[in-house]
DNA sequence: GGAAACCCTGAACCCACTCGAAGGTCAAGC
DNA sequence: GCTTGACCTTCGAGTGGGTTCAGGGTTTCC
């Protein structure tokens, strides 16, 4: 007899990819992973191939990616030039967000930790909150970038 | 003649402040600006002790706090030590949340920068999107760490 | 008196999930 | 044969922190 390919049930193929059962389904949803054949119950089933490919995308998210990236990524043929140009460039541009953000952060830890080192409690008035206060004024005369970033 | 206490329309709050209009409006819904008095027309109307509520709640956000975070904030008074702690408190534990957030993206760059540098476009395969696809093996050996945190 | 530039409300939409309700299916044990 | 419990199904709503849109009202300037 041939070696068996195993099908499993969504909560398998959800320890096995270490994505949740929700989020499956979800993935499903979103296209993300095709609607494959129901065994005779109507239980989902899966194929090792489709665990390889939730755990494709697990990956791709723990990297930040949105869902859209992921997408392109998954639809890339391997074999072909144009394509493989064109996850050049979305790592690349993945990279320049990753990096701007990774600034902002830096940014931001040193503020809080100028911020936390204001206050000894000795005081009549809580420093930080009135260091808060400083900076809010001073803020005024700066840029007014209000808008974060949709994604990450 | 006293001074006049100016007196703002949303949008002009909007400007001195970085904050849109339909932000601004967001805030109020949310209970971290008071749902202040109106002009004889049904239009809002902001004080200076506003835009400076703004400002602070801008700079609180910068920071990546949560709007729970900047509530609680605003609700201290700068004069009680136990305020004081309270401040202190959401101050650290906001610092360890942005230091954990710093390390995950740190790793992050370096894995993308890794993958990139695996791509020269003369192969016959894409190399990137195969080496993703080694790393999803991979992964399957790994602490199936699905969750991503829910703020930041 | 007409057009531009403001203002109002309420609801829908965004992303990537997450949870809950209400019910169907299946294997094991009594 | 019946119950128990662990699975599976769908659908709908909720999360956070907004943005956008539709359909109006008002004010100001020319």
């Amino acid at each position: 007899m041939p070696a068996e390919s195993p099908s499993y049930l969504i909560g398998q193929a959800a320890t096995l990819s270490g994505v949740t059962t929700a989020n499956i389904r979800f993935y499903e949803k979103e296209g993300l992973l095709k609607a494959g054949a129901r065994s005779s119950n109507t239980y989902r089933s899966y194929s090792d191939r489709d665990v390889h490919q939730l755990r494709f995308i697990r990956l791709c998210r723990a990297m930040d990616m949105s869902l859209d990236e992921v997408r392109t990524l998954l639809n890339l043929d391997l074999a072909k030039k144009a394509d493989c140009a064109a996850a050049n460039e979305a790592l690349e541009s993945h990279i320049a967000h990753v990096r701007e953000r990774l600034g902002e952060l830096r940014a931001l830890q040193q503020d809080l930790v100028d911020l936390r080192s204001r206050c000894d409690g000795t005081g009549p008035k809580c420093l930080i909150i009135e260091a808060l206060h400083d900076r809010a004024e001073r803020l005024s005369r700066e840029k007014p970038k209000t808008r974060r970033p949709r994604h990450v």
